[in-house]
DNA sequence: TGCAATAAGTGGGAAAAAGTGGTGTTTCGT
DNA sequence: ACGAAACACCACTTTTTCCCACTTATTGCA
């Protein structure tokens, strides 16, 4: 569903323009309507079509009770889960307390990721590709075995 | 039900307003009554519209009398559950000793939690927050059973 | 290759809604 | 009967949302 990666700007109001090329798709997929939250990993926001959020949020709510880690990401995916809807120009709001979370300014970048997409502040973007590249170059030299079953 | 994060002001009353995207469920789900206890694990409060608390309570009483554990569990929620009553501008009153329990002051976050809602003192959730995602990201090294099933 | 036409992206203003604060009255507990 | 807290009401401020207009990019065609 989603991939690539985009320049995405946000203006003064928090608001971005979802790439013309997915707006088709979200409207029948999901009338428009996302759900964006953080990332546990990174310092990024990861956005989901609203059916596919419900699907995690089932599994999230059926983890067993007593496990306290398991609800730690329970709590704070769900915490941080925010409805949004594309508006007649194919923006939406990213809320304050989200921006504020994966840094974001004026210059991001969407990385999409099948189900879902990430956004990240450009600048922590780059750095973060970067050091993923470093690693990955490491890991080639020493494959995993189900690496060795991937041919690029 | 609740999801994402909010930032709320207390006014100097003790008062807050519930977002207005919750507003409108909440008078048909419970006409805006809701209870309000304290949680058992973090220093917030949990918030249920009532019909929900009720479920919980009868849970409550029907626990084996002679598990002092399950009887202490009872008793304090029980013993802090207040219900409140959502005014004409959809804001509500949290009483003083539940605010001092919480360390509530003027700017809180509001936590939606599916079934509930969490309040905290915002410094003490954002550092709560820094807590779990520490914990979360070592985790996810080396996922638990439960865990794995799960993809984000 | 350049021009025109269309679509995408961006910015901003105004109306509406939400949020905040205060005052005066009531209720409750002591 | 008194004081403190709670409640209902009203008025003001801020934020959000919706819509319009402009700029930039892309596409198609000559």
């Amino acid at each position: 569903m989603f991939r690539g990666d985009f320049s995405i700007s946000l203006d003064a109001k928090g608001r971005m323009a979802v790439p013309s090329r997915y707006r088709e798709r979200l409207a029948e997929q999901c009338s428009g309507k996302l759900v964006m939250t953080i990332s546990l990993s990174e310092r990024c926001l990861s956005v989901y079509p609203l059916p596919a959020w419900q699907g995690i949020e089932a599994k999230l709510e059926n983890l067993p009770a007593f496990d306290s880690k398991a609800q730690a990401i329970s709590h704070l995916l769900i915490g941080h889960a925010t409805e949004c809807e594309l508006d007649s120009h194919g923006r939406f709001l990213i809320p304050q307390s989200l921006r504020e979370f994966a840094g974001l300014e004026k210059s991001m970048k969407m990385i999409g990721q099948i189900r879902k997409f990430e956004l990240w502040a450009e600048g922590v973007w780059l750095a973060r590709r970067d050091e993923l590249l470093g690693q990955v170059s490491d890991m080639l030299e020493d494959p995993s075995e189900s690496l060795r079953s991937l041919v690029l």
